[in-house]
DNA sequence: AATGAATGAGCATTCATTCAT
DNA sequence: TATGAATGAATGCTCATTCAT
C-alpha cells in the first residue's frame, strides 16, 4: 500500500523551498494543463504563471514531463485526502461504503477538470511516472475493496468474494464517469446523479435499498 | 437528433476521390494516434503512412485537427455499425437491452484503443468538431435510451421515466471503463467481466435476473 | 585505401540537390568555424550564410555535428585532391617523395586556417565521425609510406623499413606544423621554410641532399 | 622577451588565500576540460569538482574564459618546470640539446591531455589572454634556441645561423606532434618513438650521430 | 568571504503549412 | 492533381553570471 515515492531532480538545496515552489509550479501548471492541455501548454507560460523566470523552473524540476507527474501526484492526493476523513466514520460495511461511494462522487464532481486532466494526459508521462500513477489510482479501488470486505464480514453486504475487485472498479468507475462524462449530465441535478450511481453501485453490492 | 455531416475542406472535385484518399488518410492515422497520440504524430508520418505526398495530404483536409476529427468520426461510425446488427433481434426491451449491453461491451474490449483515443485526443479538436463528436456519442446513448423505454412499456423493466437518461448514460459509461481502465481489469476473463458489468446495468434497470 | 562514405541523413530525395545544398552548408560553415569556433557559432548563422532558412538547413542535415563532419570531410578531400596531381609525375622515389612532401606544405600554408579546424574542432565529433575523419588523415600517411617504400625499393633512399612508418607520421606532423605554429612562422619567407621543412624529411630518410 | 603577468581579476584581498583557491579551480578544470572540453564543461562543474560554491567561483575568477587562460597558464608552467632541471647539466651544446628534446618529448608523453587541450582550446581565449599563452610558448621554443647557438659556438653543431630559430620551432613541433597524433602512433614503443624524433631533430641540426 | 537561488538571453531542433513546379 | 522542398515561428532546455542574504 506504501508507494515509493519517486524523487525528482531539482538543482536546489533546501527541502522546504523545493516544496514550496513546486507547490507555486503544480497550482499553475494544473490550471493551464486543464485549459490548454499538457502538449499545447508551453514551459514558459509555466514558469510565468509561476512566478518563477524560465530557468528558474528548471531548477526545481528536470523536464516538463516532470511537471505533469507531479500534477497527477498532486491530483490523486487531493482525492485521497478529501476521501479520508469520511472512512473514519462509524457504522457497518454498507453503511461506510454508501458514505464512502458518496464522497467520492463528491469530489469528482468538485475535480471533474483534474481527474479528466490525469485521463487525458497520463499517455504523455514516461512509463516510470505513468506505473506511479496508475499505483496511486489503484490505491482508492484499494479502498472501496476493503469497505466491501467489511460488509461481507459483518453481514451488511451479500456479494461472492471473486466479485470483490472488479465491483471496486466499478465503484471507481461509476464515479469517475461524472468527470468524463460531463458534458452529457449537465442536464441532470447533482443529487440526484449523485443519489443514482451509489444507488447503482450498492445494489450491484448487494445490499438492500 | 440528427447532425449534418461537417464538411471538411478540400482542393479536389471528385467525391469518390476525396472519399477514398480520406480513407487512407484515416486508416492511417487511427493507428499512428493510437500509437504515439495526436501531438507526436507528424503530418509528415500520416502523409508517408498513408502513401501520400506531405503536399497531397493537404488536397484533402486543411489542417491536423481535420484529420483528428475523421478519425473520431470514422471510430463512432465503426461502434454503431458493429452495434447496429443486434439491435434488429426479437425478443422484449428488456432482453433486446440484455443484447445491446453485451454487444456493447464486446465492441469496447474489441476497440479498447479506439475509444481512448478519443477521449485522450478530442480536447485538441476545435470546438465545432467536438460538438459533433460528442454528438455522435450521445447517438449511441440514445440507444440505450429507446431500449429503456421500450422495456418500461412493455414491463419488462421497471424504472422510473426520469432515471432512463441517467441509466443510458451509465450504460455507455460501464462498457467504455472497460477500454478506460484495461491496465487495471487484465486481471479479469474477459466472459466474468462483460456479465459483471451487463448485470449491473440490468439490475440498476430493475430487471429480475 | 578506400573508406566506407559515411551516409548522413536527409529528408530530401534529389541526390543532386543534396549535393548541392550541402555544398553551400559547408562553404558557409567553413567560414564560420574558423572565425568562430564551431561551438560559437550557431545553426541560424550558418544557415543565414548558406542562403537557406532554418528549417532547410535541416532537410539537409540532421544535426550541427554533421555539418563539423561534412566540413571535416570536405576539407581532407580538398588536401588528397590537390596531392594527388604530384603523385603521377616521373621520377626515382626519392625524388617523388620531394615533390609530395613541397606540394603538401604548401597545401599546408594554403590551407592553415582548414587545418587547424580540423585539430581544434574534431573533438566534437561524434565517435562514428571521429573515426573516418582520423582515417582520412591516415590516407595521407599512407601516401608518404608508400613513397618511401618506392624510394627503398629503387635505392633512392636509404632508411630501415621499420622506420617507414613513424616517419611518414613525422611527414604529416612536419606540414601541418606549418598550419598550427603560423603564429611562430610568420616571421620566415614562405620559400626558406617550405625548404627547411621538406629537408628535414629528406635528411631523416637518409636522402643525399 | 618577459612578459607581465597578466592579473586576473578577483574580489578577494588575501592574495595567498586566492593563490590557493585558484590552484583548486585549476586542478579541477584542467580535468573537466580534458575529458569534456572547455564548451561542453560548465562552471557548475567546475565550481563543483573545485570544492567550490558557484558565488565563490566568481570571487576568484571574473569570467569562465579566465579560468581556461589560469589552466593554460599552469600547464606551460609545468612544462618548463619539468624541463629545467635537464638544462643545468653539463655538456657540449649538441649534448645538452640531445638531452633536453629527449626531456621535452618526454614530458610530451606525460602531458599529452594536457598539450592538446590548450590546442584545442586556447582558440576560445580573449585575445589578450591568447598572446600570453603564445609567449609562454615561445618561451620554450626559447630553450631550444639558445641550446642550438650553444652548440654552434662550441662547434658541436654545424647549422647556418638564420636556420636556428626555424628548427627551434619544429624541435618543439616534433615534440607536440606525439601529444598530437598519439592515436596514430600508439603503435610505436615508446623508446623507439622518442629516439626518432630526437634523432630527427639533430640530424637537421647537422649533429654527426 | 561564502552561499546558492535566480535570471534571461540564447540555442538546437521540430513541424504544420505553403507553393513553385 | 501531385510532388516535395521551403518556411519560420515556436519550444524545451541550458548556463554564464549576478546578487540578496
Amino acid at each position: 500500500m506504501t508507494t515509493l515515492a519517486l524523487q525528482i531532480g531539482t538543482q536546489v538545496k533546501d527541502p522546504e523551498r523545493v516544496r514550496l515552489r513546486r507547490e507555486q509550479i503544480v497550482h499553475a501548471a494544473v490550471e493551464l494543463f486543464i485549459q490548454k492541455g499538457f502538449h499545447r501548454t508551453t514551459t514558459r507560460e509555466i514558469a510565468k504563471a509561476s512566478g518563477l523566470s524560465n530557468g528558474a523552473l528548471y531548477e526545481y524540476v528536470e523536464t516538463k514531463e516532470d511537471i505533469l507527474f507531479l500534477v497527477c501526484r498532486h491530483i490523486h492526493q487531493e482525492v485521497r485526502n478529501r476521501l479520508a476523513d469520511c472512512l473514519r466514520l462509524p457504522g457497518c460495511g454498507a453503511e461506510k461504503l454508501r458514505q464512502a461511494l458518496y464522497s467520492f462522487c463528491e469530489v469528482m464532481v468538485a475535480m471533474q477538470d483534474e481527474i479528466l486532466l490525469i485521463y487525458q494526459e497520463s499517455k504523455a508521462l514516461p512509463k516510470v511516472y505513468l506505473r506511479e500513477v496508475l499505483a496511486e489510482e489503484q490505491m482508492v479501488v484499494g479502498i472501496f475493496e476493503k469497505l466491501l470486505y467489511e460488509g461481507i464480514e459483518d453481514g451488511s453486504i451479500q456479494l461472492p468474494a471473486d466479485r470483490v475487485s472488479i465491483l471496486a472498479q466499478d465503484a471507481v468507475a461509476m464515479g469517475e464517469m461524472i468527470a468524463f462524462r460531463r458534458w452529457a449530465l449537465r442536464a441532470f441535478e447533482g443529487p440526484t446523479l449523485l443519489a443514482t450511481q451509489v444507488d447503482l453501485i450498492l445494489r450491484a453490492a448487494g445490499v438492500s435499498p
